[in-house]
DNA sequence: CAGAAATACGTAAGTGCTAACGTATCTCTG
DNA sequence: CAGAGATACGTTAGCACTTACGTATTTCTG
């Protein structure tokens, strides 16, 4: 499911899917055992059942819809026989919407359905829907506590108050360096063992043998991490970019490449190249932004798995030119 | 919130609920920060973007929606400039959807704002979120697995085909009436240690005292218990009434209820008195229809902190009525 | 107690999606 | 290679909900 990889930019639309998706599986249910009920409607029907005779504002307050949404829903209620509404004496603005015995018989003859309901969802989704039911009752509370636009709002200000710095390794740093290549490394593939040695001693096997280790710092946070890995005299391998997922997308990647690529001409090195995959698109479309271009072949002697993507970077022509200009291409 | 109290019957309008918040709130965070896009856009957008130029069924497929629903997206998009349709050279009826210059340095620029989007995802609802998104992902592939119309249809058939029946107490069943009347009880008020005492040795407090215990049993399931305790001779109270909740609405209150009653006047009692919550309202709507009338004041002894509601039995005059037909009662 | 402000609710218009249908194109089969 | 079936996709109608607005009625305030 390509919506998942989105994570939290899509949670809106996962959300509305699985929802029609149970609006839906219990409608059929209804209509297959010849309820003459509406899913849609249970929330005010049941509202009333439990309550009692209520207005319309209290009915919508209480279900979390617009008096609007109810009031039309009343009116297909109506004339469905199962409602009746009628001015408040007391009060002349408010429409107190009151269960017809109809209704009443109708729902008191519904238990064994909401039962199996109940039942159903459990067995068909297991520990999952308290799960759920637990994720959406306290996401429901945090986000009455306090707006989530605010919150992204205050990010963002924050994020474009401080801008994305480039430092060097540093031993205190050592942990980022594992934790960053960790996470995409398990969520696209697994950690391999040349990974796991790797990642826990950088110093010895990056820096010792003539490499050099690049972070991104936001503020406080460390939010990415590449490294340029000297394979031969003047052959370096450009490795191990990371970016946090929560971090993405504000041009880390970029400064972190730009880095490592000024850091290689610096030494006057040869050949630079990357091994990747090519599941990893934007990754790929930032490394082909950059400079490096596609190699027909993957390298013969490679020492990952999960290299499918072999990429050599060229000089560019001028080489003061702003970069990220040149030719778009719309596939990598 | 109503609504969190109906479970898995409500979880449609929760989780429509949330969704419609998530998507304002992105919505409001890219309309403040001028940038010019939808959040419902979103999806298709960044899947071109990802993956490349694709057919409409492709795009739909991937993010979960009909063909339909994406080709009326795309007219939108077309007209604000982010899209360019044409027809695929190779298949005539497939149509390709591309994203035009300017959607894409619109998209590119959007890297921040996903990030804050991120973030203040995260900082708002905390670890809720990650809670939210597994829960979510696991429903979605169980919902895939196993239709959930399905298994709910099962369940019914089960139960229709299962009787409720009840049956005395008996020792291998004591786990079940601790475990049935905590739910509710933890659930409403929080346990008091009178509760705790009496539900963990019921057979010294409640059958030593000359009282009689009853559970419902469906199929294989203990779905709900009651206890007739005898508070001095000739008088007797109704209490520990647990139904099971994923078992409500079947009638096993009614049968148990039944049951008591029925040992009540077995033994010739005087007095059968209950004390209860005005929370309750179901379990009320059920004394009421059984022949327990409220009582203008509370019991000057309750030994329940959480009683607010004092009803009695009363016989009725004609013993062979068939019940539930007497006058309806709005609210209780 | 008059007039302003608030409240309750219905109606209209708009949105985002689906289901159903129709048409063009492709693919499979004998 | 003709024709049946499948596929891709646009269009229409409909639904559930929202926002915006208008109209009663009530409540507050000086």
């Amino acid at each position: 499911m390509y919506l998942a990889t989105l994570e939290r930019l899509a949670l809106g639309s996962r959300l509305k899917a699985l929802s029609d998706h149970f609006y839906g599986a219990v409608d059929e249910v209804y209509q297959v055992r010849g309820a003459r009920i509406e899913s849609r409607w249970l929330p005010v029907l049941r509202y009333l059942w439990d309550i009692g005779p209520s207005s319309v504002t209290e009915v919508a307050d209480a279900i979390g819809q617009t008096h609007s949404a109810v009031s039309q829903l009343s009116d297909k209620l109506v004339r469905a026989g199962m409602l009746r509404r009628r001015r408040d004496p007391a009060d002349g603005r408010r429409t107190v919407l009151t269960l017809t015995d109809q209704a009443v018989s109708a729902l008191g003859e519904l238990g064994p359905i909401w039962c199996a309901v109940r039942r159903g969802i459990s067995v068909s989704l297991g520990e999952h829907v308290e799960q759920l039911l637990d994720a959406v009752a306290a996401c429901e509370r945090a986000v009455q506590e306090r707006p989530v636009a605010e919150a992204i709002l205050a990010e963002h200000s924050q994020i474009m108050a401080t801008p994305v710095e480039v430092v060097p390794y540093s031993p205190e740093l050592r942990e980022h360096f594992y934790r960053l290549n960790a996470q995409w490394l398990e969520r696209y593939f697994r950690i391999e063992d040349i990974d796991r040695v790797v990642l826990t001693d950088p110093e010895h096997y990056i820096l010792q043998h003539g490499g050099m280790i690049f972070f991104a710092r936001l503020g406080e946070d460390i939010i990415g991490t590449c490294a340029l890995l000297q394979e031969s005299p003047g052959v370096y391998e450009l490795t191990k970019m990371g970016v946090d997922e929560t971090f993405r997308g504000m041009g880390a990647g970029k400064r972190l490449l730009d880095a490592a690529i000024a850091e290689f001409h610096r030494r006057k090195g040869r050949t630079l190249f990357l091994e990747s995959n090519s599941r990893l698109k934007p990754a790929l479309r930032m490394y082909e932004k950059a400079g490096f271009r596609l190699q027909p072949n993957i390298r013969h002697d490679s020492h990952y798995e999960r290299a499918d993507v072999y990429m050599i970077y060229e000089k560019p022509a001028s080489a003061g030119k702003t970069p990220g200009a040149p030719g778009r291409r719309r596939r990598v």
